[in-house]
DNA sequence: TCATCAATAAGTCAAATGCCTTATTTTCTA
DNA sequence: TAGAAAATAAGGCATTTGACTTATTGATGA
């Protein structure tokens, strides 16, 4: 079998394509690309490689848009996203994208091996996580025709108050000012906020709001 | 690990817990249920089961339904579809129903075994064409309506990397370990971004990246 | 009317952050 | 191939933040 990997990161790509030395009977790494144009072009000039393992953050051109382009091209070239991150975001693009699996960097060569195996025979390697995150995000995105958004975990009209403060990065003093109320008093929001959300610092709090649409 | 079973076919269930004999020291088989009002009626009157193993096709009350009806009492049951059917209808509504996964009975027991363990740990097992046509679903349910535009404020590679793991609230530390980079570097490249964007905290890069469309 | 809760205020203290300087290595490009 | 740009690493220092404690007031509701 004929792989590709799209890679930039030279320690990786190479740690990656040694590993792969002990398969060697089975798989063949014929192209390193170390960023998305490399690869779109490769397969553009070259004999189809059967799968390409495909990195998300490169230059030039990402790993996403790159599996676009081959995708539309090339439908039956199997892509596999191999990569650390593993937000709902890039996931969902990926798998819009026309990606097959999608597998983390930390997983054992195993199992990377085991899923381009698993990809030609029209399955769909993915993590653990990354399966479970894949049936969340099915089911949310079938139900988004009848949802109003998210909880409001008890939050109170003050508390929401606070956090559109937060939204625009105040601080303690800055948010106080604003609301005519001490700093001490925004503190003490602040960590009832915490609590309620199950944060712990004001990125997180800012993010679940947003997510659940308690603030816009 | 607690086990129940709900499969009307008495002899496919009683192979299936005479291959679970293998692993008694892990599994223990607490019920057997013959459809689904009994694993209903179980779960209801009884411990809690860790996961339960449920066919989709049985009498009175079938898979899907009662997977339903649990999930939404007792949310941390975890529960894998275990069935010969894989057709799209069925797998949509079992993961909207809230199954944790999804295998199709021809599976090895030691895979049913390890999907067990997966599912506690937060995974989620599939079997490979269902993982497949999973991502097929996904695909199609949403023909996303993507529009670009926003500065790029000329940022590296590097700092939108950084700005995605400010985005969950992670601390230099973390950030710095996500990386494989030192927590000096990840301040540095921080105090790079900050001057980019023309902020001077994290909320507010946050912030201004996501309404760039920098991040997602 | 009694209890609960939201809102207010104030304080301690360790940890995290923002802002600054310096310096080496890597990568890219003119 | 030389210089620029980016990435890496380290450390100082003042400020901010997050996680605690304690306490008063006013509103809501059972």
């Amino acid at each position: 079998m004929r792989v590709a990997i799209a890679e930039d990161n030279d320690y990786l790509a190479k740690s990656i394509i040694e590993k792969f030395s002990i398969f060697k009977e089975k798989f063949e790494i014929v192209h390193r690309a170390k960023n998305g144009k490399e690869i779109v072009e490769y397969v553009l000039n070259n004999p189809q490689p059967d799968v390409i393992l495909m990195d998300i953050e490169m230059p030039e051109l990402d790993g996403i848009k790159a599996t676009e382009l081959i995708n539309s091209a090339f439908p039956e070239l199997k892509i596999i996203i191999l990569t650390v991150f593993d937000d709902d975001e890039k996931l969902f693009n990926a798998i819009l994208a026309g990606a097959s699996g999608y597998l983390l960097k930390d997983e054992p060569i195993g199992k990377i091996a085991e899923g381009i195996e698993l990809v030609l025979n029209g399955g769909a390697p993915m993590s653990a996580t990354i399966a479970s995150k894949t049936l969340n995000l099915l089911k949310n995105s079938a139900q988004s025709t009848n949802n109003q958004g998210g909880n409001d975990f008890n939050l109170s009209r003050r508390e929401i108050e606070i956090l559109e403060c937060l939204k625009f990065g105040y601080d303690y003093n800055k948010t106080a000012e604003k609301l005519f109320i001490s700093p001490f008093t925004v503190r003490k929001h602040i960590e009832n906020i915490y609590r309620k959300l199950q944060v712990n610092n004001k990125i997180q709090a800012v993010q679940k709001a947003l997510q659940n649409k308690i603030i816009r």
